[in-house]
DNA sequence: CTGAAAGCGCTTACAG
DNA sequence: CTGAAAGCGCTTACAG
């Protein structure tokens, strides 16, 4: 099949190509009727503008570009990413604008990208996620001139604009609803200790525990995976003074925890309460369900995508502050049930034969 | 900052732009002394050719096209995609090839979107994904002349080859290995049940039934979420002859009936076993660990991306099937306690007060 | 309000 | 082996 043109529409309608671009387009230059005609023929034959057209004349690609620097296999069961990228794509596709996301393996790669993609007038604008402490992929950004937005909180970040919701607050309102229900003990188990937002939630949390004189309550880094989750889990419920609640910081290492307390025979919530960060399907599916700091990711995205959608069209964009996320309390929170130390868990005997994995 | 162009290499080594192309397109044309100081000379200005420039005059896009024809919540909460998407990518970005994805409602507007990349010359090819009965996808992407590679057994879908796994043979060894154990009542929780993949499991397991005289085996259909799972396995295990041995279509299905046989008092292996179609880290994470039927899907979507770029470049593709699926046995299965009928359900008590969600 | 023309940055036959 | 030129399908000043 051969795709129409402009100049067959020109043709059909016995005006020039000029014309139909500007009718097309919505400029000034045509008559009100000859551009009813015009789109009437552009409908009729199936017209849609080719883009490497357009974007080698108007200097516009049509699209936003999102490099996920993640390993494959946390991607995958990471809800974050998809419903980010479903937000994206509500506004994106209302106006014909394409999403393209790239794999890349470290920040050195995600930068390269950047460029290439700025050489080959790929993208029109970028969304940065997953910001570090002095992150040097901002200054490359700024100097290409690449229209970005940072998913995250860009305080101490000159010169860009980010969408983010108020985690201090919700850590900080989380560790008081805990407190609250009698707990003193409480550990956070974070992400990758050098993202901006792990440090945000570190610094609210010790903020807390000052206020509150909550001397036994921990930190310990992780790095989003169950694995890594289960390894801190299984230490923090062997010692002596094992905590009485446990704040995760992605869903997956929740349920991890979750896993391993039932592994270890710590009763879930009357010995150990769970909260995990990110709400997803997955926290009210497993057993009990889990207390969790839900967002609106989508909306987080959809907001994103207007932003950036903005700037690429020359608005000077301002930083958006989203609501805070609110703390949806379920099945895996309770007061504990003996604030004393703890009885050694006692070891299960029905699931004892599931510790190894991969019995064939 | 100002893009470099070809123009610019062309100034600089004191030949015309159409040797720059062709040496930097390694066609014959320019000896290699000056192919050499060129390649040189681009390198060092830093040039990547513009994109839209390239698609316009060699009519290509350098982009495949990804549909996504699911709800954001479901995408978000499943692995697959993600996994297929890291492995599509592992191939495209070794070429430069760009990955352009879509969420769209259904397949009206999945259709609705092959015709406007084709007349945009958006993409080069495309990716299709859960494949229905009778597509109509499928007649409208030969009708326009797309490449396009379908992740799924192709048979019976003329004009299209696709890259998939022996589903049916992992289902039959699947089934015998729960007989073996000692299972009679095994039941089957499908996903989508027109997805031609559920067809195909479906087909397998009515045919093991068969051969096995399995009178008791039934399938269930559900949808791919938590909620119905959840749903249909209630009423599983509320019924007289409940099954001994349930396996789900995917991941969460399989968490969230785990989740309600500990809900129900149902231990798992001992009185449930239960078997996940998509292997997942989640699948290691929860406890017991879940037996599951396990791919490699990266490497199935890193076929697909290479399949697809050879279309693209004008060879005759074939069928693909890549090795079939693995049975991964884990804690979650075993041999059933006992064949007479099963004892009632116990209400459980320290999780009762867990059941209504979101006691705040 | 309209038409003819140049230009975006490449690729590729076509002469030399 | 090399250069000059046309063309991909749009957009956009520039004359009329």
């Amino acid at each position: 099949m051969k795709r129409p043109t402009i100049a067959d529409i020109a043709k059909r309608a016995g005006v020039s190509k000029g014309a139909v671009s500007y009718a097309l387009n919505g400029h000034a230059g045509v008559s009100e009727t000859t551009r009813k005609r015009i789109l009437a023929i552009a409908e009729e034959i199936g017209w849609s503008p080719n883009t490497a057209a357009r974007a080698l004349s108007g200097s516009v690609a049509f699209a936003i570009g999102l490099p996920l620097c993640r390993p494959a296999r946390t991607l995958g069961s990471e809800p974050f990413f998809m419903e980010l990228v479903s937000g994206l794509e509500t506004e994106l596709s209302t106006r014909s604008y394409a999403l393209t996301m790239q794999v890349v393996a470290d920040v050195k790669a995600e930068i390269a990208l950047y460029r290439r993609w700025w050489a080959e007038r790929r993208v029109d604008g970028v969304i940065l996620v997953d910001l570090h402490v002095n992150d040097p992929r901002v200054p490359v950004v700024i100097e290409l001139g690449l229209p970005a937005v940072i998913i995250g909180n860009p305080s101490g970040i000159g010169g860009l604009t980010g969408v983010w919701s108020d985690d201090a607050g919700a850590l900080t309102e989380t560790v008081e609803y805990l407190v609250a229900l009698g707990h003193r003990r409480i550990a956070r188990v974070t992400g990758l200790p050098d993202l901006l937002h792990t440090r945000i939630r570190d610094d609210a949390f010790t903020a807390i525990r000052e206020r509150l004189g909550l001397a036994e309550a921990v930190i310990h880094p992780a790095d989003y995976t169950g694995e890594e989750s289960a390894r801190v889990t299984r230490r923090l419920l062997s010692s002596a003074h094992r905590p009485t609640a446990v704040i995760y910081d992605n869903d997956i290492m929740a349920v991890a925890g979750l896993a391993v307390a039932q592994e270890m025979g710590v009763r879930v919530p009357a010995d150990l309460s769970i909260v995990a960060w990110d709400d997803s399907p997955l926290c009210k599916l497993v057993h009990p369900s889990l207390t969790a700091v839900s967002r609106d990711i989508p909306r987080y995205g959809a907001r994103a995508a207007r932003q950036l959608l903005a700037a690429i069209s020359g608005a000077r964009i301002e930083n958006y502050q989203d609501a805070t996320p609110r703390l949806v309390p379920r099945g895996s929170t309770a007061p504990p049930t003996q604030t004393a130390p703890p009885a050694p868990a006692a070891p299960p005997t029905q699931t004892a034969q599931t510790a190894q994995p991969d019995r064939a």
